[in-house]
DNA sequence: TCTCAATTTGTAACGATTACAAATTGATAT
DNA sequence: ATATCAATTTGTAATCGTTACAAATTGAGA
């Protein structure tokens, strides 16, 4: 009894045309936290006829019904996550990758913001990757 | 015994031109984390050569050395702010405000990170402020 | 006053995103 | 099957924040 991409799209009040379920595919099976341009370059060749637009299009959809959301991690360019969960991401000066991390959500203790309606939340992290860090002390130990 | 902008951007190994004490001044003395419009728009007036150019270039430098950073909250154009100190950035949906709130540095305890240097910390909420979601519920009340 | 490097400036280019209208698709009724 | 009609997709052009770059200006030291 799997619960195909095309229920899913469904039960979020989204009607799941061929390119809305291979985009969602695309987004839940990715770990890179892809953009806009990466998405429609990928899935370019099994879709010929597929225009940016529509990509934008649909990352809105999902991210209005919910089952998406928007990263800006990045100045230039915004990137995807399939995954709603409360994580945070990390990216490295150097190698450019954004990594995801665990954490408490801890959240309810936020004084300053009583009477707010927090709805979202972001937590970015920016320095040096495990990999690119540990690069950079060998060279300093030379 | 008070320390002049210039002197602080001097500490900073920053020299302190007409243009770099101005855009410092501005930055340090809002609360509402401007864009670069913004900011060049409030300080055209008084320095009328100024150029859009160098309030990039001087925003890049505040930033490079350390003294200002980029607040990516906002997915259209990127904010600033002056204060580099800890704190959580609030976003409303509605009024597009953008608030500062206290939070205690709770970012030792992230296992996930073991061994990445963490240079940096963005913490972005998004919801309704308390102005908005009061006047949402006095609607809904009626 | 001269020199030279740093800074500032204006213009043009870039690139991600959006607006918009035409084309296509797909469900429903006939 | 076919027609209808709204939702979706598509391609092009426009928008706008940002950057590249070269010329002009500034300011400190000789």
């Amino acid at each position: 009894m799997t619960v195909t991409v095309g229920d899913f799209l469904k039960s979020h009040d989204i009607k799941p045309s061929y390119q809305r379920v291979k985009i969602y595919e695309f987004l839940k099976n990715s770990k890179e936290h892809p953009t806009v341009d990466v998405i429609y370059s990928a899935l370019s060749p099994d879709i010929p006829t597929l225009s940016k637009t529509t990509v934008y299009n649909t990352l809105k959809v999902f991210i209005d019904k919910g089952i998406a959301m928007a990263i800006t991690i990045d100045e230039r360019e915004v990137r995807f996550d399939a995954e709603i969960r409360m994580h945070g991401h990390f990216k490295c000066y150097k190698c450019h990758q954004v990594y995801d991390f665990e954490m408490a959500d801890q959240t309810a203790d936020v004084d300053a913001l009583e009477g707010f309606d927090i709805m979202e939340r972001q937590l970015f992290y920016y320095g040096l990757c495990e990999h690119c860090n540990h690069k950079l002390k060998e060279v300093e130990e030379q």
